[in-house]
DNA sequence: TAAATTCTACGAATTTTTTCGTTGACAAGT
DNA sequence: ACTTGTCAACGAAAAAATTCGTAGAATTTA
């Protein structure tokens, strides 16, 4: 049976895309064992998880050497882009307003960061 | 077993939970005919559903009639909040920054709606 | 080269999510 | 009261996500 083509990845496998995203190009253990920084996971598990994403083409694989070397096949920008889309419309009726009033509320955000934001605003104003 | 205490409601819990918050409190055969304007699905799956959703204390429930009435046991702003922090962390390594940027390329946003985010923005800094 | 280690493949179990059929209680209309 | 329709409870199954044990192949070390 197909997969649908706008697959979302699930949590596990956005920890491990987050991981490729920010360490490169890895084999199962680099990431089993960058995984396992935050909550314990059996190599085999991270594993399977990775060979699961390959067939979902949401990792690419090189298995030329002994030891498989796996690249996310999205790019952050584009990931991001569509999860935040997805719970743009599903949790808030499409309301971009609302989704960064939230997002401001839900953490700390510095001046420094607010004033970056406030910057980027005015270069969407500029089309 | 117990269930985590900051259990995030799934896709179909959320879709049912912008239901109730939309429309307020209703019965189950009210939500499953919001819910069928999108997409088919049985009544009895949209009744095991917030049946469940009650167990998991996502919903309340007011038996004293025929017709139970369900309504949210969050706010939506509380929900919101939860979930935008979560994508934020996750997806986003904490860069409220990146997530906003994000949100506003994966959806055309008002000249309008700009410069209302950019006067929350203001309105923040004022603290 | 033999032993120990590391790796992938495979299969399977477990848990969670989503789905719905059936049943019997209750309500409304006749 | 009888028939018809609506409802919640229950059980179960299908689908998806997560977990890991075991086995055998490849590599490294002694």
């Amino acid at each position: 049976m197909a997969r649908r083509k706008t697959a979302r990845p699930t949590d596990r496998e956005l920890t491990i895309l987050r991981i490729l995203w920010d360490n490169g190009p890895s084999t199962v253990r680099q990431v089993n064992e960058a995984m396992n920084q935050d909550e314990n996971t059996g190599y085999t598990t991270t594993l399977k998880l990775m060979q699961i994403m390959a067939e979902k083409r949401l990792l690419l694989r090189d298995d030329s050497q002994f030891k498989h070397i796996y690249r996310p096949a999205l790019t952050e920008e584009k990931a991001q882009k569509q999860l935040v889309g997805e719970l743009l419309e599903k949790a808030f009726s499409g309301s971009a307003e609302k989704l960064v009033m939230r997002a401001l509320s839900a953490k700390k955000v510095s001046a420094k960061e607010l004033a970056s934001i406030k910057k980027m605003l005015d270069d969407f104003e500029g089309e």
